[in-house]
DNA sequence: TGTACATCAGTGAACGCGCGTTCACTGATGTAC
DNA sequence: TGTACATCAGTGAACGCGCGTTCACTGATGTAC
């Protein structure tokens, strides 16, 4: 497979003088893609990803410190991809929306991630925060605040919520990501639709007045 | 360190004649410690379980036939542990204690596993499903029908649920799998106590009549 | 306009490593005669 | 009671592999004179 992938590859042009930074994109995009089809960040070696670029190994370390620089300028975009496709999702529930319709979307928008990508989002949550901490868990962190946020304005809407805003939202996150999880490492149990498991949860840990059927 | 083992372990003596089956159980629980201290099943060698056993790595084949067939046999060992732990929980609740209660030990005992035994626990429910389905989801299923029943016994026990009871024992089984995942994986995130998070979401799913603190 | 040179973007070979697995073997111990 | 033998529980050396990383290098291209 390896050596398939090297022989399809037609020799890739260099790069011209004063772009050779181009090929650190190149690299970046690779080893994105190794790690979404290997579903982990262990199984990528640097000579893989040399070969998914078409450019020798040593090439790598023009770039590169080593092996885990490579895997955390991955990492990093990816977490930005997550954040960006909640707020995404936040904003196309519309302005006028309710806040809990637009706490559903979110959340909505989170599990939609982490099933289209499950090879980078089990990269992303499923390790631990080894050497990657710093910019990583601030990009985590800023998910997490959406989420706060999202369910503070319900509670200012009246919402009844289980405990401050940061205790309920750690329960939703924790519960998303279980789901999505589960359902990428289990595809065979039958899982109920997305829906019918997230507004339940939603609408047991945040009871907004009035309306019965919340979303 | 790997030589470390090797120089440390003082020459194992042979099993008598009749009982090298003895070699079985070592060589599963060396590679159980191993799961264990890796947190992955990826990483863990043939070699270092045969280093770790004190045995030669051609010994493995004695008893395995392949490094699937040693790694799945350490899985088996431990779903049934971990149905065991939960089944233990439930029932130092005692049999008077009402059905919310029984559900809660048992959601308890489930987390605590997972935090007491985090590296088995992610390779238990963080791998695919791969080579290993046949016993293993079975053991799986036994798990989630425990808390389907105890989510049962509180709906017989009048308690209104969002959904069938294996809807809802979908939604906390996803649930506390991500409290026990995320937990492990960043123990620097500032956690809620585990109570603080299981009973807002037990009781927003499981709405028991009268009583309103249903612990 | 022509040419020497510096720089840039890479490469190829090599290092020592641990890996899974196969193979022919060793040597202790129980058993048959 | 003594001895040949079969069996059992392993072992040591070797295979070919991919790995991370280092090193000295190549060869195209822009620039200075």
């Amino acid at each position: 497979m390896s050596s398939d992938e090297s022989a399809a590859r037609p020799r890739r042009r260099r790069n011209p003088r004063g772009e050779g930074a181009r090929l650190r994109d190149e690299l970046v995009e690779a080893a994105s893609d190794l790690i979404a089809e290997h579903g982990s960040a262990e199984g990528v070696s640097i000579r893989a990803v040399a070969r998914r670029a078409g450019v020798s190994a040593p090439s790598v370390y023009l770039h590169f410190d080593d092996r885990d620089a490579l895997i955390s300028a991955v990492l990093v975009q990816r977490f930005a991809d997550l954040g960006d496709a909640v707020v995404e999702g936040i904003e196309a529930a519309g302005g006028d929306a309710s806040p809990f319709s637009r706490l559903v979307a979110g959340c909505h928008a989170y599990i939609a991630y982490g099933l289209g990508n499950p090879g980078h989002y089990r990269v992303l949550f499923g390790t631990p925060v080894g050497p990657f901490s710093p910019t990583m868990s601030s990009a985590a962190a800023e998910s997490l605040n959406l989420l706060v946020e999202g369910i503070a304005r319900c509670e200012e809407a009246g919402a009844a919520i289980a405990g401050t805003p940061l205790d309920v939202a750690t329960i939703v996150w924790s519960s998303l990501h279980g789901q999505v999880m589960l359902r990428v490492v289990s595809p065979s149990f039958p899982w109920p639709p997305v829906d019918a498991m997230l507004l339940p949860l939603l609408r047991g840990l945040v009871r907004m007045p009035d309306v019965t059927a919340g979303g």
